[in-house]
DNA sequence: GATTGTAGTATCGACTCGATACTTAATGAG
DNA sequence: CTCATTAAGTATCGAGTCGATACTACAATC
């Protein structure tokens, strides 16, 4: 029986609080909450029959701008690969969530849109039941989390060398104009709605 | 196109501060966290060829005491069934990193242990790269997440009826003795090594 | 105009996971 | 003590995931 610690067990001496907090905790736990949240997400999706992923991806589609509405943009915000999303796509299409359709810009390109059906469901599968009866029953957590949580998702993101996928009119390119908003990138003109959707090009500013 | 608000979607408005956070932001960044926490595991195990759930049961067994290593166990770890279990527990020992052996009390139950091979691989496998190097660039972000975690998995698991699967020495069990600890439950001692192993029969004091 | 790069699809094989149908053994009630 | 019930585990099927590889089509660059 060796008694060797795992690799990579750091212990982080906080110099506010002079309190010891070991990063294999932190983890052990993130790792926890992510087998339940993803098995919610399972419940969730399979009396639809849908995936994990599916869900994932249908999710993303319901949010995101029309200059993120790509197989490529999908197979980014999952951290997965083009062949795998193509895969998952013809599944939706084939259940008539999803409808495809040429970029008229660039031919190589393939446009998503969720169809009536697919923004019904999405909008049925945005609530993860259990999150959702956790955080109203202590709002103070809730709070705190989103900003702890936010903190540690840029971080992983900067690291990771993935993009942002933030909010549109989070934006460094997102200025305001006289009678609305304009993408600094495109130069194109936004809506209120558009502001609010996610966007692949997303930076922070 | 509908502008119905996804089902679900809760403003709260916290009596603390003052401010309103809504908790489909909360769950859209740690689904986020999530999906790349998980692609981190898929590219940790890949050289080495594990699929994700194998590397969290590998994980837990590495991690988990005497009375806690079936695989029944490990199924409700994992928030799975046993017959899928049973799939990936037949995989790894087909892989050398694990032993099955019958228990002598109950002639029905399987006792799971890993191989030295099995043990030196979650050794490595311990250390999520991107979740370390975060943390360790910010020793108090890592305290605050640490508390604000657990917190968050107490209450999930609290509400989704699943175990809490706890190390030891954090059980209402377990009571410190003069020359030693011992369980209340099982009334047997413990080693001090026991004592910060996790356990399926773990209750929050 | 040839080369290089990017978006997407198709296919293969190992694995996941729910569902279902079993076997074996412990438990409990009459 | 026996029979019904319950629990632990395995086997199998089918749809889906996902890395790897090979491919097509188009754009951009030099």
């Amino acid at each position: 029986m060796s008694m060797l610690p795992p690799l990579g067990f750091v212990k982080v001496l906080s110099s506010r609080y002079h309190l010891v907090v070991n990063t294999s905790d932190v983890t052990a736990t993130l790792e926890r909450i992510c087998t339940l949240l993803r098995n919610d997400a399972r419940q969730r999706g399979l009396p639809h029959g849908l995936q994990p992923v599916q869900v994932e991806a249908l999710l993303y589609l319901s949010r995101c701008n029309r200059y993120s509405d790509t197989p490529q943009a999908v197979a980014d915000f999952l951290a997965s690969t083009k062949g795998t999303v193509s895969q998952t796509l013809k599944v939706l299409e084939r259940q008539g969530l999803l409808a495809k359709r040429p970029d008229l810009q660039d031919r190589r390109v393939v446009r998503l849109r969720l169809t009536a059906a697919g923004r019904e469901l999405a909008r049925k599968l945005a609530a993860p039941a259990v999150l959702e009866q956790v955080l109203v029953a202590d709002a103070t957590r809730a709070e705190r989390l989103a900003a702890e949580l936010k903190g540690l998702l840029g971080a992983m993101q900067e690291i990771g060398g993935h993009r942002t996928f933030g909010a549109c009119h989070t934006c460094r390119f997102f200025t305001r104009e006289d009678n609305g908003f304009r993408c600094g990138l495109t130069s194109e003109q936004l809506t209120p709605a558009d502001s609010k959707l996610i966007c692949r090009e997303h930076e922070t500013k």
